[in-house]
Parts: C-alpha cells; structure tokens; sequence
DNA sequence: AAAAAGCGCAACCGCAACAAA
DNA sequence: TTTTGTTGCGGTTGCGCTTTT
C-alpha cells in the first residue's frame, strides 16, 4: 500500500483546524501519532512545529515590547544563541520569533553600534568620551546620535533613518562596564543595580545562580 | 513605473538527546 | 545493551511584501 506523500509548506486554514482540534483530543505530544490518525498529511515533526509556533492559544501574537527586547538582549549576552532558553522567560513567545527577532532586529543594531563606536574612536576621538569616574562609559545613544552628526562622515538615507530610530528607542544597546563586576547597568532604568540586589525590575529573575 | 535590494517571518533540515521496545 | 522511533533545538532557506534606486 503506497502511503499519501506528505505535505511541505504553508499551513491552509483547513489544516489548522484540523491540528487544533487534533490536539484538543489527543494533547500535544506523541506528535507522530497524532498526524496520522489526525488525517493530516503532515508529519508529526512539522505538525508540531506549526502548533508550538503558532496555534498554540497562549502565544502573543503582537510586537516584541522594550521590555521584551531588553529581556532578549540580556538573556542573549549570557547564554548566547539558546533560543529556547531565552523563550522560557519570554512567556507567550516562541524560540523561533525570538530568533527571527534576534536576526532581523538586534543583531543588526549590534553590529551597527559597534561598527559605528569603532569608526568613531578612530575618526572622532575628542568626541566620544570613554571613561567616565572609574566606569568604562564606551558610548549611549544620545552620544553616539551627537557624534556622529559631529563627524563628517556622509551617510545614506538608510543610516540616517537607522541611527534616528536608535536614538528614539528606548532601552538602547550600550556597552558599559563598572569596576565592580558584581553591579550591571540597568538600561531600562538607565541607573547601575547591584546584581544581589532584591528588587528587581522584572517579572522574571535575569539572574538564576548559574 | 519598474527593477533590484532589503526585510520579516513561516517552515524545513539535520542533528543530538531521550525514551521505549 | 542495542536498536529504533520520537522530540526538541538551532541553523538555514524560501517567499511575499516593502522600500529604495
């Protein structure tokens, strides 16, 4: 008996349907099971992928917030690319929207940041301060929207809209470092927190011990 | 106005870890 | 203990839409 080949690409509507009432009756797992009593012609690898990824009733399906992007960026720092590990503290988001974001957005205002912050050490040097009272103060967006203006370096229509969006956005990426390594920059707040510190600003703890 | 380039996102692929037989 | 099947993760791709030239 030759089996139905399966189906790649886009979910239809019918499929979706058909997935979440699948899941509402046999519950999301044995996801190979499921796709073929389920009738779908899918496997259960990709089933599972289009109910984690976007079906399931949980997920928020609306912009990543600052908060969220704070979260991602610090999270990121310390665990690098574990995607699925940055998502357990992002509630309602998935390690592939984290990813994605990650790739599309932050990644690319890392790099310009750092590009930019190595460009203007070199070209600019009286314009951007780099310690500050014993803190190794590299640049923050108020600074680096003044000096690159002060600096005559051309720019396209692209950077001048990149560099506008990342002096109004808000928290920034900055690189600030304190001689005590126990105190971290709280870019939301934009003031230093200790990292014992007992209030803590967000909902879940960036620190677990580890 | 049209072509090219850039971007965002859903989905696929390969691999490793884990569980069951 | 080994084999086989399943799940989960991270990297990558493809496609449609938007923006730029």
């Amino acid at each position: 008996m030759q089996e139905l080949k399966l189906r790649k690409g886009p979910w239809a509507e019918e499929e979706d349907e058909q997935l979440a009432a699948a899941v509402a009756i046999l519950g999301g797992r044995k996801w190979d099971a499921l796709a073929k009593s389920s009738g779908l012609r899918r496997s259960g690898k990709s089933c599972r992928l289009r109910w984690m990824n976007y079906l399931r009733p949980d997920l928020k399906h609306g912009n990543i917030t600052a908060e969220e992007e704070h979260l991602i960026l610090e999270l990121h720092e310390k665990w690098g690319n574990k995607w699925s590990k940055i998502a357990q503290r992002l509630p309602g988001r998935t390690d592939n929207e984290i990813k994605n974001y990650w790739r599309s957005n932050l990644k690319k205002k890392v790099l310009v940041l750092e590009k930019s912050n190595n460009s203007l050490s070199s070209e600019c040097d009286t314009a951007c301060p780099t310690s500050m009272d014993g803190e190794s103060l590299l640049f923050n967006d108020g600074i680096l929207g003044s000096s690159i203006e002060s600096c005559d370096v051309p720019q396209s229509p692209y950077e001048n809209r990149l560099i506008e969006w990342m002096s109004n956005c808000t928290p920034d990426i900055t690189k600030i470092e304190h001689e005590d390594e126990s105190w971290k920059f709280d870019y939301y707040h934009s003031e230093w927190i200790s990292e014992d510190c007992t209030t803590n600003i967000w909902e879940f703890p960036l620190w677990d011990g580890e």
